[in-house]
DNA sequence: GAATATTTGTAGCAGTAGCTACGTTTTTTT
DNA sequence: AAAAAAACGTAGCTACTGCTACAAATATTC
């Protein structure tokens, strides 16, 4: 049981219900605002548990980033799969219905991470590591030296299959 | 040679440029202001000349992405091809230095279509068929139904070449 | 050259962004 | 119960956004 006072539980509810909302409305209409009427509460009182906007969307991304390595996870649950088979069932996992407004926000990441900007930079380069190393756990040995190939091809065909209808 | 009175040659200048700054800086720096600084008058100017800062938007990509389908063209200079030999030579072409600048706004450009805003959406649409149909030309006749197959690989190499070093 | 239309500069509007000053209520501690 | 600390609401600041009103300069037409 991790301790956690009241506050640091507080922010808790409050990253939990901004991740909600940047899931289902994306960054554009995502203010502290509109994020705070989301949550309940003022904008005042997001500055009031986090220092800055940028604090409150980091940890944000961060919840998001962890459900969506657990949805590939759980995706393919077996290892020494081959190539197409990871890649068939994890594009099969992330286009799937529920999971299209997180890979919108994923692309909207991407977009912003394009000039550096931060923290999207780093979140996007974070996520993509970890789901390369998460490919290649999956993968047959002769085949693990494929998975960035794998993952460019994920990427590529999920983001084509949002923008294609 | 195109009739062409002084106002649509200013006109032809101001996109060129533009689209220029786009480029080189990115959406996030490229308000009116800031755009108006680069083509070297003021904002009030650019509204003189465009009904909306979209139209002039909107004009300024599609310049970048006829420069875009032509280096594509160019990168893959004969037909017949394998599958793997037009990813390749597309490939190279998409990363070489001087085009990553338009590679990037590229994918802001997918970032800002993902929550279908316009004309961020058509103009991810329009460029990734046309695309797609490009590549499709190329190929020889019995590996054309792989044409989105190679985009979508070739999209998510070229994002990830950018985002991880 | 006078009259008219086109082109441009200055200044500023209304809206939104992230963020804060300040005062009040609520909770905790003693 | 008194004092201190934590939690919160209201209002508003500054900076920036796309965009515009107004007037002056410049070019064009008669």
């Amino acid at each position: 049981m991790t301790a956690q006072n009241k506050t640091e539980k507080r922010r808790n509810e409050i990253v939990e219900a901004a991740a909600s909302h940047l899931v289902a409305h994306g960054f554009q209409h995502s203010g502290l605002r509109a994020i705070a009427r989301s949550v309940g509460i003022s904008d005042r009182m997001i500055m009031y548990y986090f220092e800055t906007k940028e604090d409150l969307i980091s940890a944000a991304l961060e919840r998001i980033g962890e459900s969506l390595a657990n949805g590939m996870d759980d995706a393919v649950p077996l290892s020494n799969m081959t190539a197409g088979q990871v890649l068939n069932a994890l594009s099969g996992a992330l286009q799937a219905e529920e999971v299209r407004p997180i890979m919108q926000l994923w692309f909207e990441i991407i977009g912003m991470a394009m000039r550096g900007e931060e923290p999207y930079r780093q979140t996007a380069a974070i996520l993509l590591s970890r789901s390369e190393e998460q490919i290649r756990s999956k993968l047959r040995s002769d085949q693990k030296h494929r998975a960035r190939e794998i993952l460019a091809a994920l990427e590529g065909s999920v983001m084509i299959d949002i923008l294609l209808d």
